[in-house]
This record gives C-alpha cells, structure tokens and sequence, in this order.
DNA sequence: CTGAAAGCGCTAACAC
DNA sequence: GTGTTAGCGCTTTCAG
C-alpha cells in the first residue's frame, strides 16, 4: 500500500481569506475582468502566490461552459466499400507528426490542451460528434485522411468550431488550412520539365482525396504548358507500399519514364524502391519529386527533392483560427491557404 | 455570421421530470449505484433516451474529483547539456504511432479520454506535473525519450496513477510496462551468429537510456557465449541520421563487419544506408538486424529482420494499469514485462 | 470598486 | 428503494 501523497489543493475560498477580501474579487483579479483597484489586486496576487492557487477547471468549465480544451479528432472514415479505416495508419507517417507536434505547441499558447480522438468506427464517430456536442471540448481539429469523409458536416452541426486541415471534400461551412496543392503540382512539373525530362508521370495519392487530386491537376496543367498533352498517372494509398505498387503500374505503362511526382514523401519513398528494383536510377535515369517534405525526405537515398508544406505553421494557424472562433462563436468559417515551396535535394 | 446550432442540452433535472422521479434516482440509474426497483430503472432509461440525456462531465468531475481523462506526456527531457528536447521528434518515429494509437483506442474501452502533453521544456514539464497535480486528469501515462529523466519522480509525486513505458532510468515508485530488452538482445545475436556470422557490432541507441543499454547488454551476452569476446559497438541518437552516423564509425573500426545488430529500425534503416554507400551487401556481405518491428521495417530494401515489441499490447496494458489504479490508489506499482519476438525477413 | 448571494449539473449522505 | 438536502469551486448578476 502506498500512501495517499495527494495534497490539499486550495481554492479561491483561501485565497479570499489570506487576501481578506471576497472570493469575487479574487475571481476578477485572475480573469482580469473588470476593473479591480491596484492595491487590492496586489494583495490578490501575493495570496496566490502565497497559496500556490490554480483554479479548478472543472468548477470552472461548470459555470462558463467552456473546457479549455480542443479535440484533435483523426478521421480515417472510409469512403468507399472495403476500404480499411485506421486513423493510427496516420499516424506511421511522419509528416503527421509535424502536424500534431504543431498542434500541441500552439494550442499550449492559448492554454487549451488537446484530446486526441479516433473516428474509426462508426462509433467512435459518434463519440466525437457528441463529445463536441456536449461540451467536453470548445472545439475540434480535424484531420481527415479519407476523400469523401462525412464528419466535418456532422461535427459542424454540433454548433460548436471546427478547423480543418485541407479543405473538406464536400462543401461543408467549415473553417480550414489548406495548401495551394495545384500550385505544389505545378512547381513539380516546372522542376522537372526544367531539369529537361521528357517523359512525366504521376504517382498519385487517392483522386477522391482533394489535396491528391489538385497536387495531380495542378501537376497535369502545368506539364501541358510544356507540350506534355498526356501524363499518365497511378494512383494509390498515401503510403510507402502504395507508392510503390502504383510505380510499377506506371512502369508498366510507360518504361520509358523519366520525371515522376509522387503524391506525398512516403509514396515517393516507395517510388524510389520499386525504381531501384527495376535497374533505374535516380535520379540520373528517372527523376523523383516528393511531396510534404517529411521527415522521411532525409531518410532516403537519394534525399528527396520535394515540395514543403510548412506543416507547423499551418497547425498553428488552425489553433489560431479555432481559438478566435471559440472566443467568439458568430465568426464565420474562414480558410487560409499556404503557398508550397519546393525544396531541392538529390532525388530530381 | 452563423447561426449558433447548439441544441439546449438535457440535465438530470429534465429526466427526472420526465421519468417522474427524483434526481438522485435517476443518477443511480446511470452510475449504477445501489438497487433501483427494476419498474422505476425502466422508466428512467426510457427518460434518458427520450431526452438524449449524457452527463455533464464538469459537474460530475466537480463533486467526484474524477475527470475521466488520461494525459499522454511524451517527455524530450533532455539529459545532458547540448541535447535537444524535442518530443515531437519522437512523433516522428512510426513506432510510436502504434504506441499512441494502442493508448487511444485502450482507454476509449475504459471510456477514459487522452489529453497530449509535451514535456520539452521547463515550463511545459511543471505544466505537467501542475496538470495532475491539481486533477485536471486522473492518471499519466508517460513516454520518456531520454535518459535520465526526473519527470517520473516528479510526476509520482504529484500524488496520482502514473505508468510508465519502459522502466525508468533511476528507481522510482512507478508503474511501468515494459520489455524485456536484454532478452530481445540476445535473440538478435542468437540469429546472427547461427547465421554465420562472425564478426559482429552494435549500433546502439544513447546508452543513458535504459531500453538501449538493456538491448546491448544483452546482445553481448549472448554473444560471448558464442566466443565473441568483444563487439564493438556505436552509440548515437535513436533516429535515422543516428544510425547512419554509428554505422559510419563502425564501419570505420570494422571494415570486415558481417552482423550488425541496431537499437531500432530506424537506426536499421540508417545503417542499411551506410552499409550500401559503403559498397556493402545486405544481407549477403552484412546482416542486419533492428528493433521495434515499426512500419518502417517493411519500407527498406531488405525488408528489416526485427525484433518485436508487441506495442499496441504494451500500450493497452498501461491503460490497464492506469485505470485499475485510478480505481483503486491504494495498489502498489507493478510492472509488466513482455517477451520480445524475433521477426524474421531479409535483411538477416 | 467590492461583497453577498445565486446557481452551473451532478453525487452522496442522510432521512423516510 | 427513493426523495431531500447539501455542497463540489467557480463566475456573475445585483446591490451598495
């Protein structure tokens, strides 16, 4: 048996007293509402400290009916029949962990912590939409890895803010981050057409995904600025093995290839395999765009040339943009879209 | 401007009206308490569902000092001077997904919910220890990525449930699941050396951190039992470049090396990458044997012969522990120990 | 500018 | 068994 080392937490109560005035003032001094004199609030605040007071959140969230806290909900709803939906699957790419990393730093900004959710099941779904719902959480930042996801509309209608990251598939007022992919694709195509390839192809990410889609579209137009009419694509899960079993199609199709842009760094680290497997090198033979700029960019070889979502950045403009709408709920959705910047390594 | 879309949610006060009966009684129905007459019990779930009655977490946790949450604290604490504190980096390693992701879905089963907490700074680390201190969560689980980490003892302090992944690195009164490392060691020698090889090295994870000092232990144990009376060995970070790096200066010890066993796969994935700029075969010339068995085992050329942390039981059976302490504080710490499994494919 | 008092939604003694 | 009552710790009118 171990002994109970918890300690008596003090309240406002005490602190009132060791400051010899109320409890309500002592509750104004610390949420600075009001106008509280400066003598008074001096006295306050060395009884807090003196007490090593911190109010309780619970008693707190009762009456203001705010948590101080975000749901990090990770949605890998399956769009299609037989698809699988694991949310952890997420979170094995790196580049995810950019993102998350991103999101505890800037909601620790604005003292709001983050619960992370799974919406895996349809359950799970529900637990999400209601735990919002309810008001366990003031909000919620969701990232959804699916194309067709139904739970951005679901969570919206919980009254309660949502901020994406990327925009939602289907029209949903919702706020989100998002990156310009199209111009992501384009700066792929622009590289390697100036690096002299003559024939493209697209290792692409799921078309019902938008961001895989644009990175795909914007890639295609600008290649067709080049005279390139045709570029043929694979697409396939945004994973390692998924990039590389859509590089052997492509092969398959095109054997002549010398320029592909791999719809995110893990594809194109699968692209890279299943290249070597077939004698090509790269990027001397065939030349490899990637896309985040994950982690695993450096942990190739060739590192990858890739194309830079400033992941951080963007996870803390979602806090940013939760955060102003859970202050004030009447805001409407507002998206903010980043430029990509590509970053040239050895692979292309 | 939006509409607000939140609904009115129902109190105990609402079921009981409805139900006809007293709040306490309907709050016994829900928790369970006590016997209800089986009539009455009906009445009030029928209530419940009718109103879509939940409880209110804040006014419960308020009176049972409950909350129903768990932090995750991922701890970068750094060790020494010039060590970086970046548990995001941790993040970054695909084998902690599969941690994370075992958390998230094991303590949804005890409907108990995870709050992320980075402890990478000085400020962020009382911040966690303040956290459970003052009940803000029932119980931590916490993932030290250093060394000699004095969260653990903090946190124990703190006065609640705290289980640990992996064993702490100086004695302190703590739950904690773990491997048996040592054991893991010896299974990667046993391998190489029934393998044929013959003369053998050690690409270790920071040796102030007890699982990669465990894994090299036992690793030379083993293999003096087969006559190796010294193997040299590197030691660097546990990331990629880490591996890369250690392998490097093997290499340089011990160009004829044939067995290389690595603190984890992504030191694996590195020292598959010095070996081949090396001009080194794996596994014909080098066998290379990492740990972990995280997803990146399958996304090398070889695929990674591993040894296996069973992480997503490792992870359930800290919720358990956790909730079972929550339950009761007056259980004394307890740890739990898992045989690793050596993962057999063809990089040895 | 400050204090008194009410009450957020719930559980837990304590009566009946 | 079930209802009544008293708070948990905090914010917030409302007086003064």
């Amino acid at each position: 048996m171990t002994e109970d080392l918890r300690q008596p937490v003090p309240t406002l109560e005490d602190v009132a007293r060791v400051a010899g005035v109320s409890r309500a003032t002592v509750s104004r001094v610390i949420n600075g509402k009001r106008k509280v004199a400066a003598a008074v609030q001096e006295t306050v605040l060395a009884a807090v400290a003196e007490t090593g007071y911190v109010p309780n959140r619970a008693a707190r969230s009762l009456v203001t009916r705010r948590t101080g806290m975000a749901a990090v909900v990770v949605s890998g709803s399956a769009a299609g029949p037989g698809e699988e939906a694991d949310p952890s699957r997420a979170l094995s790419d790196p580049f995810f962990g950019r993102v998350v990393g991103g999101f505890v730093r800037a909601l620790r900004r604005h003292d709001v912590h983050p619960v992370l959710l799974f919406a895996d099941t349809p359950e799970a779904e529900d637990q999400a939409v209601n735990y919002l719902r309810l008001g366990n959480v003031d909000g919620t930042l969701l990232v959804s890895t699916h194309g067709d996801d139904p739970l951005p509309g679901r969570l919206v209608e919980a009254g309660r803010p949502v901020v994406m990251f990327s925009r939602p598939a289907r029209p949903v007022p919702v706020s989100y981050v998002d990156l310009a992919n199209s111009d992501g694709g384009r700066l792929a195509a622009e590289h390697l057409v100036a690096r002299g390839c003559t024939s493209l192809g697209l290792v692409s990410g799921p078309l019902d995904v938008p961001a895989a889609r644009d990175r795909a579209d914007g890639f295609r137009d600008r290649a067709a600025r080049h005279g390139h009419a045709y570029v043929p694509g694979a697409a396939d899960d945004f994973t390692f093995a998924g990039g590389e079993a859509a590089t052997e199609r492509l092969l398959a199709e095109v054997p002549g290839i010398d320029g592909v842009f791999a719809g995110n760094d893990l594809m194109a680290q699968g692209a890279l395999h299943a290249l070597r497997t077939h004698g090509r090198r790269v990027p001397d033979d065939v030349a490899v765009v990637g896309f985040d700029d994950s982690p695993v960019a450096t942990q190739t070889r060739p590192h990858l040339t890739t194309v830079r979502q400033p992941a951080e950045e963007m996870a803390a403009t979602m806090a940013d943009l939760l955060v102003e709408r859970i202050e004030d709920p009447g805001l409407p959705p507002r998206s903010v879209v980043f430029d990509p910047e590509l970053v040239l390594r050895d692979s292309a």
